[in-house]
DNA sequence: ATTTTGATGATACAGCCGTACCAACTTCGT
DNA sequence: ACGAAGTTGGTACGGCTGTATCATCAAAAT
């Protein structure tokens, strides 16, 4: 049979490619051709791998928050070897937050393919919605332990607190993104919140931990 | 000289008319011929009180803006005749919650509009981007008269509180938006929220007023 | 009444888009 | 060595887009 080429590789490298122009030029903006010449390929390897585009639509959306959610996995891995509840959840909230440009071009990605979906079925039954529905679950599990070894001020409701941190740092991620608010600014209200569900300051505070 | 007609009345009808179609099939799917035809008028038409697609969309922007400050407006008026400091807020950030089809419309096309401008110079330098801050210092003088007034929990810094205020609304509003979340839900957070900053619940709460 | 100017319509054009087609090349099995 | 199958490139097609051109009509001014 022919060349040994790895399907899977080359199609990570094409959505790649992709990405990269997406987040330079908007999602709106990209066409197969430049997906191709980002790529380094012709137009024709494009179509060979995705036959449309669509599915390259579709694959580039899978990769990005499969990415996204390695690398906050790994910022949340580094936090330390046995954080706090808190800890971790800073930690959580901070690597959602677009401070760096790879993240930066994942929250403008990502909220273009959200808008989009808003009016295209085919995107709306993408699961990419239902990875928010994770971190929700994770999150309030997190403040259940917090809630459970007494470390959170009373009358916290563990589900409705995780709601409210998701849709604040979303919320300051697209503030940050468009420019609106500084990285320190959006650190500081997430220490402003997180202060009013715990009863202690874990460590030092994300504000002081950016250098902005 | 020929028929007197209002140009301003006329470009606020087609105007109206993208504000339509990019509601119903996005932003990113509206032609000037869409425009034309949602209008029951001609593409030249459009045109000629448009020259360009781009001062159609800018226009369309403006108005999207102020159409929608005018129903915040009106939504905090019938607040009632005096109201706390906590029942205008309330009454602010409900407004600004995708609860109806006006409102769901304005959301998808405004998100639309900020997503475009990360990667659109012109579209950045619109003033758009300015109204969030207008809203900023509203929120801020509130919340400083309700701290004065002795309204609020000890420890609450005005800018920082307003700021969260609106990017949890922000992010409540998108994940509205989206299907993620219901409207109930989002009452629930937010009141929850501004419990944390007020001293008194202000009458009924937010979630009971939702019919839902 | 005629001219002038604003308002409207039909149609054409150049460019880009996603996709399809066809030819060529590479590498493996036999 | 030969052919088959996987892989790649060049190019063309149909459709849609925003914009420009040309012509027409209406109404006010002289």
């Amino acid at each position: 049979m022919p060349k040994r080429v790895d399907h899977d590789e080359r199609r990570t490298e094409i959505a790649e490619a992709l990405l990269r122009v997406a987040g330079r030029r908007g999602l709106h903006a990209v066409g197969m051709r430049d997906v191709a010449a980002e790529a380094g390929v012709s137009l024709r390897l494009v179509q060979y791998y995705f036959e449309t585009k669509e599915k390259l639509l579709l694959h580039g959306l899978r990769q990005l928050t499969e990415r996204f959610g390695e690398r906050v996995a790994a910022q949340v891995r580094a936090a330390g070897d046995h954080p706090g509840p808190r800890t971790v959840i800073e930690a959580l909230l901070m690597a959602s937050l677009p401070l760096d440009e790879e993240s930066r071009v994942f929250h403008l990605v990502y909220t273009s393919y959200a808008v989009l979906s808003v009016t295209d079925r085919a995107l709306a039954e993408q699961p990419f919605i239902r990875d928010p529905e994770a971190a929700e679950e994770r999150l309030t599990a997190l403040l259940g332990l917090a809630e459970e070894a007494g470390l959170t001020r009373p009358g916290v409701d563990a589900r409705i607190e995780a709601v409210g941190l998701l849709a604040l740092s979303a919320g300051l991620g697209t503030s940050i993104l468009v420019g609106q608010r500084s990285a320190r600014t959006a650190a500081d209200v997430l220490d402003r919140h997180l202060d009013r569900i715990f009863r202690d300051r874990g460590g030092s505070s994300l504000a002081e931990r950016i250098a902005q």
